[in-house]
DNA sequence: TTGAAAGCGCTACCAA
DNA sequence: TTGGTAGCGCTTTCAA
């Protein structure tokens, strides 16, 4: 037989006071007399009291929890980056709530009700891949339910976002391999409608005409995040006439697989693909060759963004600033982009 | 200026209808009067009303909640074992809480609190890699809140549990490497108070008895999961007057530093050194060499998991059954301990 | 088919 | 320093 859980009822009625007085013990308040605070507190350990959060909340409409709305956390990267949210949460003293669309708009949508549902204070949100539409986040808006997009944005929301500089990421990574030489450079994107890809894009078409090296629409493949289509991708990158000699992968999830094919296939890195991609995974320093990549300081991201969210729903009369908070990305330069010792 | 949410008494109060009407139309109850169901609904909508999820819980004393307690989620393992908790929890009409202990006893006992007071109605947990005392375990027990172990468990406790058979697979691991002609055998293993890393050095003490091949204390090394250290005590391994001609690594977290700090030190792998190790990461199939590894059946663990904490929780006065569920493994062998084509 | 009222566990106000 | 009471938003009897 299940033994309902204790509540403060129970420790009032035991000790013959009123359920106030028991709350107020319970709570630390200083107007109680010490020896009921004792007795208070003596018997709801004996009878190991746990408070409900639920009541608890419900009478003061607020739950100091903020609602995280990610695609995937077996992506290193969004992990990462909520062990780093949960932390600068908890010393802002609010707990999270964590969920998962696995890319999808539809569980997007559902996430978010529920978190609503569950009276979340304020979101974070990192949109999943196949988000085309943006109503549900428009909706929050003008709810006035403070919003902060991070990584996965969207151009068109006037929301607070934190994100890196894509572009400029994309171009510098670009710019390396053409420095170590290479001619002609390809590009592994993601799903076209991922904006960061698109930006990523841009940097790389960007380095490639300023430099005036070969590359372009043909050079670009979009990998649909799965290694088995990442691995024809590259495949077909790599069987045209004039296959590149340099690779901007978007990810390294993209670039593991891509690493691999091109190696099956006989091509040696980097001495006739150099490599680089973004991300920076742990494995990624000791892959064979170990990869080159972008590195995000998730960590200051995180912290920024429950910082922006938490101003938000502590000053609601302040109203949305929409601000955009870029952060710059470190190029961690490896063997995968190597060629000469020269950097 | 922040509008509070809506409530069923405002929609109440302007279709001048009684909150129980409201309640009973929202929720689909066949008495309601078609028109003014329709009424409700088209309001509700109107005003974006959410239900408060909360308030409903307190009332029906009810979440529909289940915990989890998992040590970190950037381990491939685990945040792949919460997408089918999820998964399956969700079929079963549970929405699942997360938190992570970050390998940390008192973080540990602070997740389970934390919980405790949102009210869900069951636990998975996973221990941390910290933790020595059960006691916060054995209170859960004693105050018959159902809990499962999955994966990290510990022998004293008699919960229900989820593991796999490491003992065998370290085996196999083990008895495959000295197939492949593997004299002299290395460990890597985890942190010396894991469980789990003391079933899987026995397992590799079994076969190397077994089979007659040099194993043992001299040839174990701890690893406290950090890349740095991981590197040191492969380092160490490799450095003795005889060293192994095959390693057995713990995770495949621990194998990718261990393969790097190996090449690094102009060993090649697999003829100078063969090696297997736990987990089969995805990226292990890209790795290079291939990393063989042991593959758990991560989404058949969990919804077994799920369905025996359902099971518990849905049928109280059964009592606890303290089962343990043993799933099998399988070697997937790739070229890192591949030596001449035989299997 | 609808409404009134009690109550889930807790906090907070007003009195005493 | 304490108790009584109202109420957070909802469900659920019991009556009408």
């Amino acid at each position: 037989m299940k033994n309902s859980p204790v509540t403060i009822k129970d420790i009032a009625r035991s000790l013959n006071i009123s359920i106030s007085t028991v709350s107020r013990a319970l709570r630390g308040m200083p107007e109680i007399h010490p020896e009921t605070r004792n007795a208070v507190m003596k018997l709801a350990e004996e009878l190991d009291y746990q408070p409900n959060q639920l009541a608890k909340n419900l009478v003061k409409s607020r739950t100091k929890t903020i609602g995280v709305v990610f695609p995937n956390l077996s992506y290193h990267y969004f992990s990462a980056m909520l062990n780093s949210i949960e932390e600068s949460a908890m010393q802002a003293g609010y707990s999270v709530l964590v969920t998962q669309t696995n890319e999808s708009y539809v569980r997007e949508t559902v996430c978010i009700e529920n978190l609503l549902r569950s009276r979340v204070e304020g979101l974070i949100i990192s949109l999943s891949r196949d988000t085309v539409h943006l109503d549900h986040v428009e909706k929050l808006m003008k709810r006035e339910i403070p919003v902060v997009l991070v990584d996965r944005t969207a151009e068109s929301l006037a929301t607070t976002r934190v994100i890196v500089d894509n572009q400029a990421a994309a171009f510098k990574a670009t710019e390396h391999l053409i420095k170590q030489g290479c001619q002609r450079i390809g590009f592994l994107a993601g799903p076209a409608r991922l904006v960061l890809s698109r930006q990523r894009i841009d940097g790389y078409l960007k380095a490639a005409a300023q430099y005036g090296v070969v590359a372009g629409e043909q050079y670009i493949r979009n990998c649909d995040y799965t290694s088995e289509n990442t691995i024809v991708q590259t495949l077909s990158l790599m069987s045209l006439p004039q296959p590149p000699d340099g690779v901007v992968a978007i990810s390294d999830r993209i670039a593991y697989p891509a690493l691999y094919a091109m190696q099956q296939k006989g091509l040696s890195v980097p001495a006739d693909v150099a490599m680089v991609s973004f991300n920076n995974e742990p494995v990624s320093a000791f892959f064979s060759p170990t990869l080159s990549s972008i590195s995000q300081p998730i960590a200051e991201m995180a912290r920024e963004t429950v910082r922006l969210l938490v101003h938000q729903i502590e000053n609601p009369d302040e109203g949305v600033r929409a601000e955009t908070i870029v952060f710059d990305t470190q190029l961690i330069i490896r063997e995968s982009s190597l060629r000469n010792g020269v950097v």
